[in-house]
DNA sequence: TGTAATTAAATTGTTCGCAATTAAATTACA
DNA sequence: TGTAATTTAATTGCGAACAATTTAATTACA
């Protein structure tokens, strides 16, 4: 009677699927907001960074998203066809690509700082639980 | 000095983001074991429901795991091209596709029923704020 | 100095994830 | 009963994610 040693495979005893799935379920709540603004989520933290430090290199970039040159190179590119950065080789350092946000860019920012408190209702968390998320999320973060 | 209007836009001040961030950082950290059985995560999470309930159509499959048929339709061919399950229309409906488990699926399973206690060491988080997280990201599946 | 090692970004190829649409089967109900 | 509405999967198209590889630039150091 050693069935228990499937139990640790049941959905319902994983930490990582309720995790995976929330996330999606949370982006899929940005959508109608970032569709008015024309973004994708990942374009929309992209551009959160840019909001904040105007001007970075791609690993920059990639270091504050967690996100390699495999997904930023495309999405970047399409940020710039939308007109909200630039792309520009480094004069120090060729191999660098400096993505640097235009006034286009500047302005959506205008159109998108209402969103984060649009979206606050959609979790029907406590402030002290959200700062536990929160915090337990970064925890997780950090050591990985 | 209204500077602070923007203070909502930044990346640190998100719970989307390390939730979003997370989700993707624990996900790879199961890779290396599921590339020893074949599988990419969203396989794996298929078949633990699959493991524990055999038989189910593709509405009940996406109910359990949050996923549509776009999603599931070609995920689920892979899974019978490997030979961990098959595919076949309900005698009593046949919009409903059956998917069932395999003795080859059900092989699988004892390879599997490791990886669970081999990934728990991922996180660093005590017991009690592991099972903290599971109910706080419950909490915002169940309302959404 | 010249070659080897390293670094940064881009590219390639595969698999999601999902919105929107389509096709087929079933159900509702006038 | 016959048509309309609904339901279920599959398909289409696009944008991530990411591993692995490639290309080009820079750095290390023999």
């Amino acid at each position: 009677m050693d069935e228990n040693r499937y139990e640790v495979l049941k959905l319902k005893n994983q930490l990582c699927f309720p995790l995976y799935a929330c996330s999606r379920e949370v982006v899929k709540r940005y959508k109608p907001f970032l569709d008015k603004i024309d973004l994708t989520y990942t374009q929309y933290i992209a551009m959160m960074v840019l909001w904040e430090k105007k001007s970075l290199n791609v690993k920059e970039l990639g270091e504050c998203l967690y996100l390699d040159s495999g997904t930023l190179s495309p999405l970047i590119k399409k940020l710039e066809v939308k007109g909200l950065i630039t792309r520009k080789r480094s004069d120090k350092d060729e191999r660098n690509l400096i993505v640097e946000i235009t006034s286009e860019g500047e302005k959506l920012k205008e159109q998108a700082v209402d969103i984060p408190m649009q979206i606050a209702g959609c979790t029907n968390l406590s402030e002290e639980e959200a700062m536990l998320l929160y915090s337990l999320l970064y925890k997780i973060i950090g050591r990985i």
